[in-house]
DNA sequence: CCCCGTGTCCGAAACGTTTCCAAGCTGTCC
DNA sequence: GGACAGCTTGGAAACGTTTCGGACACGGGG
């Protein structure tokens, strides 16, 4: 800069305000700088600019989970999309790993002076951020010991959602897999739960299964020793993408066929052999909205209070959810 | 850092030498440091670190297309975890745009003193790399206008697989659906053709087609055409995760059933009514291979000629390339 | 003619590190 | 005892930007 300064015959202060936009800088002279700039081929320091008192980077950080999710890939899409679009990048955090590696995570990306954060949290207190000075939105789910935007889907709607349509095909016995995930999981399940009462159907609590893992692996597992039971449920519900994948490779081997419904829709989904039911939302929506808020925050154009934004879920029909409770239900028909 | 060595008693340049990794302070006094950086919750500013003349950031730029892209993501994951590993991170950029915005993006980066840059380079020129003074590793094609490392996989080697594949089951009549990007798909057909010429069979040029774009829906629609024309190929070759998808759509509504082989493998790809052949890869690999190179690169650690690392192919069987040519290969059979 | 406001511009200070040079100290060797 | 080497330490300079106080020119009003 200092270089585009001397050329252009002017002093740095006036290089510095028309590269930000050339306000109080005769029309004339910012020509001459913008002349020079393209001379020289000059590019502004990011780095040093960012490191001016009170500034931020034109960053923001995104940490979340296993990109080859599509769930997260999604977000992560979308909320690069609108940094995009605003001038900002978006610096990638990953945390397949323990609360602890997340926390380390989050520090390292603050050290980097981002100018917000987006975290889809693990489980672990996150109170520690309430000082770091940054803007935070969460997304997906809710942290415990800090009060901070949060952009999420109706979880409990979805459950809901689920359970009233394999109740209304008739099914009484439905099971649910519930993935180790803490909060989500949980509405999901209690929107099945209030499905059920309003129906005046009791929750079999033996068909509530606790996954020890959020894998297709488990939820195969599951599902191949509950259909082997005496009494066997007439519907699935799986709580999870994923775990919807584990119960149809599961009952690709069995011979009585449940109806399934899964959250959060998925890529051939409606190619499978009987293609599969599911409840969805707008994720990339999250995403967007997620980033949208974090921009707004970050730039101190919003100072409201922390926001909670909370996405409608759908239910898609696509046959494997409609499958009636009969016990007809065999493979090959 | 200026109040940890108060705090310390000590001049600042021994509070660096200590988060530095204190070689050449004496014991004593790095404890009463490391004391005093406790109690006072210091963390180094990144920003400021990579200001000093020299240092880049510990960040490393990722400039590639759709996330959403199973294969996209997976590189995207893999750099991220060896870059983590190294106390880096990684800056994302995103291209769904045109060769312009890609430019624009990978500048935007570059001014951010990212420490080195992995590209997935669409079509158009890099040579304005050349001066940027940063490492540049590009991963799954070469870039024109600049000798850089890169890392890719056989492509060749994989068409050239998945044709011999059709062929020994006697196809003679396979065609093969190119989505319109560059290098890749290129080699892809070149393998495809090879393996004709070494078998002795001749290819029909008119099942050579090349799709307006790379999407699941304009393989669907070629698919089709093709499929009801007079004399309608036996296999079908698709170059693309997306187009085997596509090619999959509309053999559900048709009732000739050819063969089917793909290029990388995709999630559920085994639970398809009949179960799809793929020739695939270690796409992880590709991108930890990326960012292992990249890291070496910017640390001087590595000061070879630009390396070019390729990954073989492999077939995965499935049942869907392994359908014989007969006429009589009809759904439901 | 003087004063003052306005518009433009200059250059120094500041941001938080790292690095380099000089200086202090200790102990050893002659 | 003095010189010298080696280890430790302190502090200033530098990085490239933004910002701020002030300077200068010009013009209009009193």
């Amino acid at each position: 800069m200092i270089d585009v300064a001397r050329r252009a015959g002017v002093g740095l202060g006036t290089v510095s305000r028309v590269v930000n936009g050339g306000h109080g800088v005769r029309a004339e002279t910012a020509q001459r700088v913008r002349a020079a700039i393209d001379e020289l081929g000059f590019q502004r320091n990011e780095v040093a600019r960012a490191l001016r008192p009170g500034k931020k980077s034109t960053s923001l950080a995104l940490v979340l989970g296993d990109l080859t999710n599509p769930f997260y890939a999604t977000i992560a899409k979308a909320s690069l999309e609108v940094a995009g679009q605003s001038g900002y990048a978006v610096v990638l955090g990953s945390v397949d790993e323990d609360p602890e590696g997340e926390k380390r995570a989050i520090q390292e990306l603050v050290s980097r002076q981002v100018a917000g954060l987006m975290i889809v949290p693990d489980q672990g207190d996150h109170a520690f951020l309430e000082g770091a000075g940054v803007p935070v939105v969460f997304v997906d789910r809710p942290a415990t010991g800090i009060d901070a935007d949060i952009v999420m889907v109706d979880n409990e709607g979805g459950g809901r959602l689920a359970a009233e349509h394999l109740l209304q095909q008739g099914h009484e016995r439905i099971a649910i897999l519930l993935a180790p995930s803490y909060y989500t999981i949980g509405r999901r399940l209690r929107g099945f739960r209030r499905a059920h009462r309003a129906a005046g159907v009791e929750v079999d609590e033996s068909l509530v299964i606790q996954l020890p893992e959020g894998n297709a692996e488990a939820a195969e597992k599951a599902t191949r020793e509950v259909m082997l039971r005496p009494d066997p449920p007439t519907a699935i519900f799986a709580s999870t993408n994923f775990l919807a994948e584990g119960v149809l490779r599961a009952l690709g081997e069995l011979d009585q066929q449940p109806a399934v419904v899964g959250f959060d829709d998925f890529r051939l989904a409606d190619m499978l052999p009987t293609p599969v039911s599911v409840v969805a939302s707008d994720i990339a929506e999250l995403g967007r909205s997620a980033a949208r808020l974090l921009l707004d925050r970050a730039s101190g154009a919003d100072t409201r209070p922390p926001q909670r934004i909370v996405l409608p879920c759908a239910l898609i029909e696509r046959g494997s959810g409609e499958r009636p409770p009969s016990a007809g239900n065999r493979k090959g028909r």
